[in-house]
DNA sequence: AATCGCAAGTAAATCGTTTAACCCACCTCT
DNA sequence: AGAGGTGGGTTAAACGATTTACTTGCGATT
């Protein structure tokens, strides 16, 4: 039913060859403008789009473009999304690439969802793998893949070896939210985390470069030492957190808290925020403000200094992380750092195109801002 | 690079129309069953995937759906792309569907996106559309797309006439939330919303059923008083809520607050809630549980209970809309109703693919549950 | 005059499927 | 014995683009 290249040509009074040559503009300038226009001209007075199936058979490219996102993470945003469309319906795109996007609960899915992007021979693929081993990505097949030279870029996490990722800073993000609170006067700084992604550690750090071999070295450590953290999210940010505090001469304070499972974990960072309260009240240290892992752990020491009568920010302040829909609007409204999906996103699918023409990419951090709300404030003197 | 039909004909000793059409599964019964198996065994040996351009191009259909939101909405979600999947990968679809996504922030992006789908000759298009108009549905375009045949679904909303719906059951869910305050005992039951999507409206209503001519005729009517709503949703859900109160021979009361501009109305949700709270104390009908249109006023009625000391639930029984992240972790946890995602999506790609294969199809209501939380309590002798 | 070069465009192969139409050997019936 | 049927396939024509390798006409050069 839609108008075909035939058409357009014997409406136009060429052969298609020459539309499809003056339409894709590749070759145009061998072509006399006035031809040009006549069948430019022809072609949009007829409402002519390429099938692009048809395109994609003969080119050999499908310009579609996966993206994988695990469903747990909940990470997957209109943001995101338009972040990757600010790319690939810029001007600078060469081709008319499309989004195929699947969600996946579990590796039963996510086996599936990557099939069918193979399936569809997507010309490149945009994934966020997860944490845990049980959705973890198939890394046997997956390197296969690699291998054979799929573009794939890897998306908020660090879990596929050898994949160019995109990720939040989440270093630098733990050594503003310290400064910040260094600027506010601030010297006695805790972080609050979670047992299970972090750690305890006391050793001198020096080296704070996300550089990957360093990264690793650690991490394996690390490991070694009997914890099974996988989540660098968290590791990261502590290092951030302890690198400024360092910098700054002063002792990091870390309070933890546990974490089971991998579902329903909200109550139990808000649980945990809520029982760290007292933890850090209690600390002989006597911290004035903390930085937490994220905005869940924050809303947990509102809790508990809410039940404990502490005022806040006066009393403690607190920084969060992620700025999910509640923390502006809740009182005090959260001083949190909002997660850059949009731009996670354009970045990703830059990279992506990248890759898939062959030109060099890199891992990139994105920087994240503070934005500075009721929840922190100069220290007072005590 | 990948398996073609034709190498697995040749190391099957047969014709590719043959293999194809053992494979598509369509006329495999005219072949003797070991051949089958032998095709079928060289095929998966092979590792042989059908292209999917191919079998477009040469189909006519492209296997592809494109699903189009407002970004506005923050409606999509994981789990909305779950359901979505739980259909096009389920046993029982025909094909191997994969949806195409996109999320658009204005008329400009959306042009741009339903552009994109039908250069790939989607097959379907689930929508959701926004309220406002800048954003809303560029309908004479769209029109044209509907009338030409292009099987569209419409998902949480109602803006593209003549389109199947699938929506949550607003109605419903305000009935409930009432239902589940008698339950308890209350009996003076306020409905908390916003004045530019409602109303104050005193009429008898009696036809509650979620009939279109009765609802456009009732919405005209209400337009031509004055007012500019085309929030459906807020309707519904005040008319449920209206017609539960009826039905137990109770007057409704309903508190509104003011709601400006299309973004950044989380904090003037919040706002209006926590204004509200006053209002409702102050009321002379001393109302003892509050229906709220969503969270966000639940959050700013906690907060002016706070303020003010009152307490909660005792003094006033909360119920919610959306269960946002916060709501299950909050204190008072709050009764609401979550958003069953997961559910319209399935539902609406169960709708395209029979709208597709041309089987009747109708509008859906999604029921949704109250998760009954802390902040609902049976109602205090006062 | 013959040749060359170039501008302007065309013919035809190809991509990997599906499917309508056909083929052929063999069996059965009359 | 010949017609008709049937089981088990095959041939070949699409589908709508892209692209390589031509062709053709014509003015300029040798």
């Amino acid at each position: 039913m839609p108008i075909t290249l035939r058409q357009v040509a014997a409406e136009a009074g060429v052969s298609i060859a020459t539309v499809s040559r003056i339409l894709t503009g590749h070759k145009a300038e061998a072509f006399p403008e006035t031809t040009r226009r006549r069948i430019v001209d022809v072609a949009h007075r007829l409402g002519y789009r390429p099938n692009m199936a048809a395109k994609s058979l003969q080119m050999r490219r499908s310009f579609l473009i996966g993206i994988l996102f695990n469903a747990a993470n909940a990470l997957l945003s209109s943001d995101f999304l338009r972040g990757v469309q600010a790319v690939l319906h810029g001007d600078r795109c060469s081709g008319e690439y499309s989004p195929i996007v699947f969600s996946h609960a579990d590796s039963g899915e996510q086996a599936d969802c990557l099939r069918r992007c193979l399936d569809r021979r997507v010309d490149g693929l945009i994934i966020n793998a997860s944490h845990d081993a049980a959705g973890g990505f198939d890394t046997p097949r997956f390197a296969a893949l690699i291998q054979r030279g799929l573009p794939v870029i890897e998306v908020f996490g660090r879990c596929l070896p050898g994949v160019p990722r995109i990720n939040i800073d989440n270093l630098t993000a733990g050594r503003k939210s310290v400064q910040h609170l260094l600027d506010l006067g601030h010297r006695r700084i805790g972080m609050l985390t979670h047992e299970r992604y972090l750690l305890g550690r006391d050793a001198q750090r020096t080296h704070l470069a996300p550089r990957d071999d360093q990264h690793h070295a650690e991490r394996d450590e690390y490991m070694r030492a009997g914890h099974v953290s996988i989540h660098w999210d968290a590791w990261d940010r502590y290092r951030g957190y302890e690198a400024a505090m360092r910098a700054a001469g002063l002792e990091p304070l870390v309070v933890t808290h546990p974490i089971a499972g991998e579902i329903d974990v909200a109550e139990q960072f808000v649980e945990g925020g809520r029982a760290a309260l007292d933890a850090l009240l209690a600390h002989p240290a006597r911290p004035t403000a903390v930085v937490c892992y994220n905005d869940l752990e924050a809303y947990g020491l509102v809790r508990g200094a809410r039940q404990r009568g502490v005022p806040l920010p006066e009393r403690l302040s607190i920084v969060g992380f992620g700025d999910l829909d509640h923390s502006r609007v809740m009182t005090p409204a959260l001083t949190t750092m909002p997660v850059p999906s949009f731009e996670v996103g354009r970045q990703a699918a830059q990279a992506l195109l990248a890759r898939i023409d062959e030109r060099p990419v890199e891992s990139a951090l994105i920087e994240m801002e503070l934005v500075m709300r009721e929840s922190t404030a100069e220290r007072v003197e005590s």
